[in-house]
DNA sequence: CGATGCTACTTGTCTAGACAGGCCTAGGCA
DNA sequence: TGCCTAGGCCTGTCTAGACAAGTAGCATCG
């Protein structure tokens, strides 16, 4: 069976595969508003006969949308456009030099502290540790292009990191050195606003009442936590962004 | 051909669907460590044989988690195991009632303005506007039982929303009213800390210094801007919280 | 009138093939 | 030695069917 090539709807490039353009064709209703949220879109079967092709192609141009959240399916029933806010807003955070290299801008860091230390209560409990076990503790700034731009507080949890003390943190940074030696399994992290503590202030040259972003972050492999870090920019120079599209 | 049902990987419990299990035992596999980044996985006629299926469906399986940003796959060569950290961590940003809705808390609002106005230039170009165009003003602030929460300074593009102004605005949020109304395309935002200004300080009742949490949001259908939006929350009572799990 | 079962329609999963096209390497040829 | 081609391996896409399982509406039976 020859392909139809017909690049029936929009008039753009019409890519040669076939659940693509089943795809292409749905999302063009979707932003057009031809299925309001919560409509019952076209069943796999009128797909099928709408454009000439077998029903697994679009049954996985569907799985598809619905793995994007664009629309609602339910078997015996049908499938459904989403209520799109709900996914709306995504935002991906990356490490602090993989960042500034990616703006083409240099990057150096200067270790204030790279220890061991006795855990305090409220740590070991957050890192699953033993009272008074004893953790890895660095204390780093970031600069970019020579202006101080993230004070990095973390600690490590010996048991799945027990090298982390011997790299070189002007060299490479704590994320990569941890994502190479353990197996991550789940993330958490927080962001908010916050003044700096005195330290911070001065370690980032800042005022002690600027108004800093501050982001939390725990990993942790499938067992036992990895890390908790504590990373802190002056909000002057750092925001995060974020963009999305259907 | 029988289902062979052995259950023969983690003694857990086996999910009937055949794909499900092949994407278990990689990400099982990829948790262990099995495969540490940039490692070569096994290809799909392996699995074929391995878990005697076909071999849609383990390149179903494989698709997926390459969807999920687990393992990376290149035509010719084969499917490499993923650098976790530049999917570990992605962020959603909700709307303030469902936010406080879903917390169990009381939400209402205050409107302080809603009214036509003449774009400012700055404003005119941002929203695709010509100059000295009439554009659609709210200024609402919002409560989590009683406490304010959130000053939300937004403008409208008129031709994307005509029927904006008509909503009463302490019965519902803009956000639901432009997603009733508009087929949002393209979403762009930014996050930063930042002082309130000395108006933003009034609403919220907080100090002039204090930190704030500061998302400007800008949406568009697939033609023109549809809103700008500047989202004001004290710092020491709001954060973003998010999660990532393979 | 109410409960029950049948039926049509839907999505979910799976198979056993097929062809296309990218990548790498071994072997042949100049 | 250097180039070049032919396989072999890999992923990417697609087909025409099949069975499973969930839903909703309708007809029938008690």
């Amino acid at each position: 069976m020859l392909l139809p090539r017909t690049a029936s709807t929009s008039a753009s490039v019409s890519p040669r595969a076939s659940y693509t353009r089943v795809k292409q064709h749905l999302k063009d209703g979707l932003a057009a508003g031809r299925w309001p949220p919560g409509a019952l879109m076209p069943s796999e079967a009128e797909l099928v006969a709408a454009f000439a092709v077998s029903r697994m192609t679009v049954s996985r141009a569907l799985r598809e949308l619905q793995a994007e959240g664009l629309v609602e399916r339910t078997q015996g029933v049908g499938t459904f456009a989403a209520q799109l806010h709900k996914v709306a807003s995504r935002l991906t955070l990356r490490d602090v030099h993989e960042e500034i290299v990616a703006r083409g801008h240099q990057h150096h860091a200067v270790v204030h502290l790279q220890r061991e230390e006795k855990a305090p209560a409220a740590l070991a409990a957050q890192l699953g540790l033993a009272h008074g076990a004893r953790v890895f503790h660095t204390l780093i700034v970031h600069f970019e292009n020579g202006v101080p731009l993230q004070c990095e507080d973390r600690y490590v949890n010996p048991e799945a990191a027990p090298h982390y003390l011997a790299a070189d943190f002007t060299l490479t940074t704590p994320t990569q050195v941890l994502f190479q030696t353990t197996a991550l399994w789940r993330a958490q992290y927080s962001i908010e606003a916050a003044r700096p503590t005195a330290q911070e202030a001065r370690l980032l040259t800042i005022a002690p009442d600027a108004p800093c972003l501050v982001v939390v972050r725990r990993t942790f492999t499938r067992q036992a936590p990895i890390t908790i870090a504590r990373l802190v920019h002056p909000g002057a120079l750092y925001s995060l962004h974020g963009e999305f599209t259907p």
